[in-house]
DNA sequence: TTTCTTATTTAGAATTATTCCAAGTATTGA
DNA sequence: TCAATACTTGGAATAATTCTAAATAAGAAA
């Protein structure tokens, strides 16, 4: 179930595209290199303005569309911690992620021993592909941020 | 850190709403009584359209500050599992949810053995109040809805 | 109980997030 | 090289959520 934990690139994301019948594009492969050459938690709007910067052509309905493809062919995941947009993280490491109810900035953290992932009671007919943790509360300390509501780091 | 998993209500919700300074009102009642008539996973406007049924002139604003005001004390989760609206659960024993990313469908799940929630390796300016884990993939066999993406339940 | 303060409700406008569309373009397989 | 079709674009459309200002109601204090 584990897929490669390192960023794939050039021709190998044109495997796992071809893999899931997508089709390699520029504009999927510059996504995707945008999200690695900034590991955070960026919302399709985020990585919209990150991918003009060298591509300024590039439109939404393609950032969406890259997203997509990127997070069926398992390159990327989707990042759902509240009301606001979804996030993507290219962090294919096994992790969970911590959201500041405060600030809304949101961390990779890792999860302690195996088994890592929770056990869960899945009735037979539930066929469990990905798990996602998602921790909520606050990053006291370090964090200057905190006591507004907006930047998703 | 668990609550009281019971439904609660009456001067129960009362007595939690006033702990988090907020007040009681008729229309917050309603909402989670409304959420604790049918437990299942529904939406901002579902509640809406739910709520309107016994008290008609209830407005989505009130719905929205009345899901905020039952999060935040505690007798209620909201549900993040994909791009689309964000659900609310009210059941509050430690569960996970399952979303068909086929049907759109999202089951309460429980979780097998103690410890019950994962064990993460949280950096010390992290402060955990609540773990959400949300498991995704087809709820294949009994589900005659697969196939379409819409109905939450 | 009456009054005061302030949170809450309301309807609707405004904003934000995401999807849809139709026409042109690029990719893949034959 | 060609055909078939997936993908890209810009913009419109829709969905989800938040904001606003005025009226109302809850809780505290007198």
């Amino acid at each position: 179930m584990a897929t490669d934990p390192l960023p794939v690139s050039g021709d190998s994301l044109n495997q796992r595209l071809a893999e899931k019948g997508l089709r390699f594009t520029s504009q999927r492969q510059h996504v995707y290199e945008v999200l690695l050459g900034q590991r955070d938690h960026p919302s399709a709007e985020e990585v919209f303005m990150r991918a003009k910067q060298s591509k300024p052509e590039i439109s939404m309905a393609t950032v969406y569309n890259s997203l997509d493809a990127l997070v069926k062919c398992g390159v990327v995941r989707q990042v759902n911690v509240d009301r606001g947009a979804t996030l993507y993280c290219s962090n294919m490491n096994e992790h969970a992620h911590f959201c500041c109810d405060d600030c809304g900035k949101v961390f990779d953290v890792n999860l302690k021993n195996s088994p890592r992932v929770p056990e869960v009671d899945v009735p037979g007919e539930f066929e469990v592909r990905t798990i996602d943790i998602a921790l909520h509360g606050r990053c006291t300390g370090t964090c200057e941020d905190c006591g507004r509501r907006e930047a998703h780091a």
